[in-house]
DNA sequence: TTTGATGCAAAGTATTTGCAGACTG
DNA sequence: CAGTCTGCAAATACTTTGCATCAAA
């Protein structure tokens, strides 16, 4: 989807809710929304910076808590202390994860949704989400 | 496997690599191959400590790498900040995680490898190991 | 004007690390 | 006997929290 369309929704989405829309939060937001790198709460505050300089880390954070409270944003832990965040496409998607450059790469896996629907339902298990990572070599890190 | 006999097989396994054979290291080893629930490194501390006393966490952790180096254990972190482990199947499988019990529900997938494989070939990524979480609840917690 | 949001600093917490002494091989 | 392992405590580092102040609506 458009960025910014997407952008848009999410501002009426939180206004709806009766959440203030403060300068800090939507260039939080906008940063997260731009950066298709999956970035960690430290880089979007580096970057947020730039544009408001007394914008605190907690405030980030903060942010980050609400966005993942209305579902706009996912949380990606990959056992490296420090959180990723995936605003674009925050729903389960694969995500592969170059061990070598740190690079996380999205992917799309149509049959994955069907496949573990049928594997949970033999032992009376119910989905909520789930989450496939694959580490490895990304494409120039395997040259 | 036989839990019994994988523990001999892992303690030759270090044994040959030239790692001393503590009680400590072999009572917490057993402790991880006994229990089928992926414990935390501080349930297994406290378990040790019935036997051994004055076994330190910090051992428990220094055993755990010892395992992580020589791919006996895997580590599975669920965002929830304590990590759990799998001494028994420490190769990369479904994990089904109950968001209301916290219970880790071993799967299998045999089709996930192909699935897996092809996806990153397309993008020229090799693969080193992968992960797959389902979240959601367990058949006693979904009644 | 009201009340939620910000920013600072301090707290929290799982895991790691340094080091002296203990024990395996 | 040599050198690794243990256990203690301190350090680490990300994230959360408390609170006074600020500003959105």
């Amino acid at each position: 989807m458009d960025t910014r369309k997407r952008l848009d929704q999410i501002i009426d989405l939180l206004r709806e809710r009766g959440n203030r829309l403060t300068p800090q939060r939507i260039a939080i937001l906008s940063a997260f929304l731009e950066n298709d790198t999956h970035p960690t709460a430290e880089q979007i505050h580096k970057k947020i910076l730039k544009s408001f300089p007394t914008t605190s880390l907690a405030t980030v954070y903060k942010t980050i808590t609400l966005l993942k409270d209305v579902g706009e944003i996912l949380e990606l832990e990959f056992g490296d202390d420090r959180s990723r965040f995936d605003a674009r496409k925050p729903y389960p998607h694969p995500h592969m994860i170059c061990t070598e450059c740190g690079a996380i790469i999205d992917s799309e896996l149509d049959a994955l949704d069907g496949i573990i629907k049928e594997l949970a339902q033999h032992s009376g298990f119910s989905i909520q989400s789930h989450r496939l990572d694959i580490f490895g070599l990304c494409a120039s890190c395997s040259k």
